[in-house]
DNA sequence: TGGAATTAGTTTCATTTGCAACTAAATTGG
DNA sequence: CCAATTTAGTTGCAAATGAAACTAATTCCA
């Protein structure tokens, strides 16, 4: 009678233990932290998560098309491309057309959005901070690593 | 000038270094995996993840209310509500009412529900078993700790 | 060159989603 | 007991979503 493997392939007859199947369980997480994001400053700010997601990638990728962010994001273009009209309309970002290349807009923050921008991180992070301070900082760079091979996986699956 | 501190926790002068910011990276590799998943089953079998998911509850859980399913899923209730509607409809689960309690009911997989789910399930075995390919052994083992740390603290969040 | 194929981004349309309000059944406490 | 509250599940409605079709600019190559 072996041990029962607890390694995450989760499997018996020809179930599937749900609780132990990891994108079930990756899902779960990624919803209740998307959920509590959204409380947090979506409501606070009147942001959408992907609208704050945007704001996300050009505070730190200052000129980029709506495609990078895209990319950066894993978000639907559809998606970035009316976090985008929203945010120009309510004036936290200004596009400018790329010269090099006239179908490219490149986007960044305004003044104002750089002001919201700077007001929303310290709460990202804060709660970032609350998320992992259940971990040891030894565990933080153990996840790091996980996160990164699992991450290459996931985009090989996902286009090959 | 100290070491980069790699720890995830991500910040520089004020901006928020995204792609060390674990909610963010959390969120991109569920994106991923679940569009992988949509069109892995979805397409194949006609199945939305929702359909999914209350299936895999109900073929491990055997007799389940929906609001049971809501709780193992953290799926909202109305999505939970509209997937048991749909698969009634094709006939995958059946459902009675709870003896004890009339407001609930009882739901099963029907023999062709089952049918389904015994395919179904080699694959999403399949899939995770290519996502986590990636990690020894050990590493699964950590991964699962952490997940559940993480979990922990999401939950609290989202609550508290 | 210049027309075919590609890429950026938007719009249309049908579907999905979830909050809030609702119905129906069960529980609670007076 | 029965009115007041709670719980299971559904539905109305408005907003979010994404596949597919579309426009406009760019690149490719014969």
């Amino acid at each position: 009678m072996s041990v029962r493997e607890k390694t995450s392939a989760a499997e018996a007859d020809g179930r599937l233990v749900l609780e132990d199947f990891l994108p079930y369980r990756l899902s779960v997480l990624t919803n209740r932290i998307s959920h509590a994001i959204a409380r947090e400053y979506g409501a606070r700010f009147g942001l959408s998560i992907a609208e704050w997601r945007v704001m996300a990638v050009l505070g730190r990728f200052a000129p980029a098309s709506a495609n990078e962010v895209s990319e950066r994001t894993a978000m639907d273009k559809v998606r970035v491309s009316r976090a985008v009209a929203r945010l120009k309309r309510s004036g936290l970002i200004v596009a400018a057309t790329d010269k090099a290349d006239r179908r490219r807009s490149a986007l960044r923050l305004s003044a104002p959005g750089k002001r919201i921008y700077r007001r929303i991180v310290p709460l990202a992070l804060g709660l970032e901070a609350e998320l992992i301070g259940a971990l040891t900082p030894a565990e933080r760079v153990s996840l790091d690593g996980l996160l990164a091979k699992l991450h290459a996986r996931a985009e090989m699956l996902d286009r090959g």
